[in-house]
DNA sequence: TTATCTGCAAAAATTTTGCACTTGG
DNA sequence: CCAAGTGCAAAATTTTTGCAGATAA
């Protein structure tokens, strides 16, 4: 469970109301692991029930996001992607060659970072870095030519 | 200039017809210091010659980032700006409360990130680094209370 | 009951594309 | 000349919104 509480607390806690849409949103939201767009999202949801509208999905994320419980992304590829905002800060490493996102996090840039902004005269609000990454070449002991 | 030569060189070295629209598309992307989005650069340009329409705008911007002479970037409010690619890599400062950009850069970070890549079995290919931040509260020696 | 929420469909915003005409080399 | 480039308008994509009906509290 990626939210820190259950969702129909987290309906009370914000004052929304803890609709049939708003559960299996919230529900798919706090069970994925990847970063959906609200297209991917939509699909998702529509498995669980087919009547909910992709209009209801853009209005729950936004919601969401402005509770701060959802975090919001945009890797270079424009759509905006999504994520559960509680299991604290982190990074991303995206594999260029397949997509996949990994999380990490870094103190030690974290707090380079802070030095950085405050030279500027600015604290920080957040941040967010992404490296472009592709796997590295296999090592082999022998010699074998190929690439 | 921000383009590493000049337009008509450029347009030599990649194969490209220099033609009135993209001598003055790439004019103002040389002179601009901002990071602008497409229908901004389309504004800009159409003050030079409102002839030019903006699907040559997108055209020629991705006609250019293909040619590794532009970057693109997707800051957290969704469209795609443009900046042109030659003066070194570097990270951006956004103050969020004026829209600002400033640019930074920090060998440490860099290193740290190509540790990090490493350490998961990746090499870098490229990496973005946003720091969304707020002036920091000015400080005074007197006594007065008013933000 | 009633303010909130939803579905639908239309609109807005952003980006891409087909096609006939223009133009740089 | 003619392949490459352009303008225009239509289409595709992504996101927002007005409104009438549905529903949680």
């Amino acid at each position: 469970m990626k939210f820190g509480t259950d969702i129909a607390t987290l309906c009370r806690e914000n004052g929304l109301r803890l609709t049939r849409p708003r559960r299996i949103i919230m529900k798919v939201l706090s069970e994925t692991t990847g970063h959906p767009d609200v297209v991917e999202l939509h699909r998702q949801v529509n498995a669980i029930d087919p009547g909910i509208s992709i209009a209801t999905v853009y209005r729950t994320v936004s919601l969401l996001q402005d509770k701060g419980l959802l975090e919001r992304h945009t890797f270079n590829d424009g759509r905006a992607r999504y994520e559960a905002a509680d299991h604290g800060h982190h990074d991303h490493l995206i594999n260029v060659e397949t997509g996949d996102v990994i999380e990490f996090h870094s103190d030690e840039i974290e707090r380079l970072q802070e030095e950085i902004a405050r030279k500027h005269g600015y604290s920080i609000v957040s941040h967010r870095l992404e490296i472009y990454v592709k796997p590295l070449p296999r090592k082999r002991s022998g010699r074998t030519g190929q690439t």
